[in-house]
DNA sequence: GAGCACTGC
């Protein structure tokens, strides 16, 4: 039987892109058109198209909880385009949490409609916009709709907004939820204020200054003329329980969809097991030698759980009996390299079981095709912040019982399937029903940024649908002061944080390349907060440590991190530059620098990333005026300027060779990754503070303690 | 002596 999911799989895109005429060819549309009719009209969701449009125009905001498979991705957007909603040229827009999600559901939508991508459908996310003046039904990242909004506060052209996967409650996600409640708010506002003033035929409405506080939104009197028709919100989660969205929505209406899932046994231990890495391995050999075809997926925490039960499962595996089917073992992780990840998707040679080694990137942003067996130890690796010290950590925790939910799921989207929790049922019982908001775990600096380039001043009085505590709050509203990015009033500063705000980065780098316009090395300094918002350049493989290591020192620094960073960079420029110079195809300039990446260890993927985000910076500080020059050989002038920058985050050396971070007085150590690991300098300067077995510095320079109190006396002077 | 997952006009 097969399944429709709602993201076309990689053969389906494959096809788009080899889209020619012919008879054969013409034949062969032909028939996927028939095929995508028929997939369409056979979703869960074809049945309710007119209730649906009913409930939207009825309904100012309405909240659709849809399972696994409903369709409402790819359909709800087309039924309510059919329904007229994009008269007058205005915008359904849908936002998703991720790139990938984006691109996938719109190539697939295009197809359905039968037209040419970046026309009626399109996308737009980070890099890259698939968009025209013709683009109608408008799939992008949630993230970029909140940028969006910072140029258009009332998103006037668009009709519709659905917010798609809403119950992952990303930061973008409640961000936006409380920004479209406002704007709503407002359109609504100013559509009655427009038709009170159509009656009365007089002047301009006028609306007071104290009505634009009210309604925390900038530019509103921009929006007075022009006819701000209501907005219509629709929330779509996959969480069971939409009560949480219709509270905030002030009762909206929810309504269900049924989706198309197989069905997945539970399976739960008897006891608690104290080794989950063990468990994992029995489980394994025990499906394999016991359970009928089909691969397995096993959700582990990190990289290092990773390798170690993959050499276990090798290990093990060459004590099975003679002739038994064998094991493929493919582990996946963000971190590694694009061409391993790819590995997941090839089916097992036969003769062999594959076996996948996955964190959370399998839990939702990849789908494995062949699954029918989970394995569920219950843990996943976080990331929370510590407002009060400024420290990040990795920790370890249980799962919720919708992550739970998601992971089984994942045995069921081709067949029934199985899921093996690594824990008692009772265990089950005792998990937080969904996971905490990642607003409420994480440095808000650039959420308040955000929101007070909208003309929301007051942050702690913000309607989140969660609200960060107070305390976080404060915390960033003192580290934006600062950096100079708010008055003393707590208004958005004028240039300095009008600039800031407008950079998409997070603002200790905005501010970085400010203060590297005066310094005279803002190219160096776009090339290292390029190079430090991508993960991981380096890539050390357990098997190739020795070789990873010695090709590291062909870029190191004596002086730290920051200038290695700065020196990959240009390693990776010279490369591309000789081969375009060699006048060779854009295609094989880019195989000679994935060749360059794979001989020198470095992940190409956070490279291209760190070149894109490159290129979008360079142009916005160019269009902010700031002139681009370089410090050329003078490093110093450089390393001063990463003092000035990074100032709150300075280190002294203790006698027992640990450091002190001065500004919160905690002990750190210098991250065994940085290239100043062994050098151990009298006084760093550092960017990032990660607590995992211990707490650390990663990413830093060794610069002169001197140069603290000169550069940033507006704080060690009043530290004295 | 060590790196969950996403994302940005």
């Amino acid at each position: 039987m097969p399944l429709f999911p709602e993201v076309v799989s990689a053969e389906t895109r494959k096809k788009d892109s080899n889209f020619t005429h012919g008879d054969h060819r013409t034949q062969q549309s032909l028939a996927r058109k028939q095929l995508i009719a028929q997939q369409r009209k056979s979703l869960p969701i074809a049945a309710v198209e007119k209730r649906l449009v009913d409930e939207v125009r009825k309904n100012d905001t309405l909240i659709i909880v849809g399972e696994t498979g409903s369709g409402k991705t790819t359909q709800l957007p087309q039924f309510l385009f059919n329904a007229g909603y994009c008269a007058d040229g205005k915008v359904i827009g849908i936002t998703q949490p991720r790139r990938v999600a984006a691109v996938t559901v719109a190539k697939r939508v295009a197809e359905e409609c039968n037209v040419n991508l970046g026309q009626k459908v399109g996308y737009s996310i980070r890099f890259e916009d698939e968009t025209s003046s013709t683009t109608r039904i408008k799939y992008m990242t949630d993230g970029l709709l909140v940028r969006e909004a910072l140029l258009d506060p009332f998103l006037s052209r668009y009709s519709i907004i659905i917010v798609d996967e809403a119950h992952e409650r990303t930061v973008h996600t409640d961000v936006l939820l409380g920004l479209l409640k406002n704007v709503q708010h407002a359109r609504s506002q100013s559509m009655l204020k427009q038709q009170s003033f159509d009656r009365l035929n007089g002047k301009n409405p006028v609306i007071s200054d104290k009505e634009v506080k009210n309604q925390g939104i900038s530019g509103l009197k921009a929006c007075q003329h022009a006819k701000c028709a209501p907005l219509k919100l629709v929330i779509m989660s996959a969480s069971l329980d939409a009560r949480g969205f219709s509270e905030y929505f002030g009762g909206a209406k929810a309504v269900h969809i049924q989706g198309r899932q197989y069905l997945v046994d539970i399976l739960y231990t008897y006891h608690s097991e104290p080794d989950y890495l063990d468990a994992t391995l029995i489980t394994i050999f025990q499906i394999h030698l016991e359970g009928g075809p089909g691969d397995i997926l096993a959700f582990l925490t990190g990289q290092e759980e990773i390798e170690s039960v993959e050499r276990l499962v090798h290990e093990r595996a060459r004590q099975l009996p003679e002739g038994s089917q064998k094991v493929l073992v493919v582990p996946i992780y963000s971190a590694l390299p694009s061409e391993q990840q790819m590995n997941v998707f090839k089916p097992a040679p036969p003769g062999h079981r594959k076996v996948i080694l996955a964190t959370n990137i399998a839990e939702t942003s990849l789908t494995i095709p062949g699954i029918k067996y989970v394995i569920d130890p219950g843990l996943v690796k976080a990331r929370s912040y510590n407002h009060v010290t400024g420290m990040e950590s990795l920790i370890i925790i249980p799962i919720s019982k919708a992550q739970a939910l998601q992971r089984s799921g994942r045995a069921g989207r081709e067949g029934p399937g199985k899921c093996f929790r690594l824990y008692p049922e009772s265990e089950f019982g005792k998990l937080i029903d969904s996971t905490v908001p990642e607003i409420k775990r994480c440095n808000l600096s650039n959420v308040v940024l955000q929101l007070k380039a909208l003309g929301i001043d007051d942050i702690i009085g913000f309607d989140f649908m969660e609200k960060p505590s107070r305390m976080a709050i404060v915390k960033s509203l003192e580290q934006l002061s600062l950096l100079g990015a708010l008055t003393d009033d707590y208004k958005l500063s004028d240039p300095v944080g009008l600039q800031m705000a407008r950079l998409p980065l997070d603002p200790l780098y905005s501010k970085a390349l400010i203060m590297a316009s005066d310094f005279k090395c803002l190219e160096e300094m776009l090339i290292i907060v390029a190079m430090l918002s991508v993960e991981s350049i380096f890539y050390f493989p357990r098997e190739k440590l020795e070789e990873a290591r010695a090709s590291r020192k062909s870029f190191l620094s004596s002086e730290g991190d920051h200038i290695t960073l700065l020196n990959v960079y240009r390693g990776a420029t010279e490369c591309l530059e000789k081969s375009k110079a060699a006048n060779i195809k854009e295609k094989t300039v880019e195989k000679s620098l994935n060749k360059w990446c794979r001989e020198n260890f470095i992940n190409n993927r956070s490279l291209k990333h760190a070149r894109d985000v490159h290129s979008q910076i360079k142009g916005h500080v160019q269009q902010m005026g700031l002139v681009i020059s370089s410090c050329g050989d003078e490093l110093v002038q450089f390393r001063r300027c990463l003092t000035a920058s990074f100032f709150l985050n300075a280190a002294l050396k203790e006698p027992d060779g640990s450091y002190r971070a001065i500004a919160s007085s905690q002990n750190v150590q210098i991250h065994p990754s940085s290239v100043l690991f062994r050098t151990k300098p009298d006084c760093i300067i550092f960017n990032e503070l990660v607590r995992t077995n211990q707490n650390y510095v990663r990413n830093l320079t060794r610069i002169d303690p001197l140069w603290l109190p000169e550069l940033a006396p507006q704080y060690y002077e009043a530290q004295k």
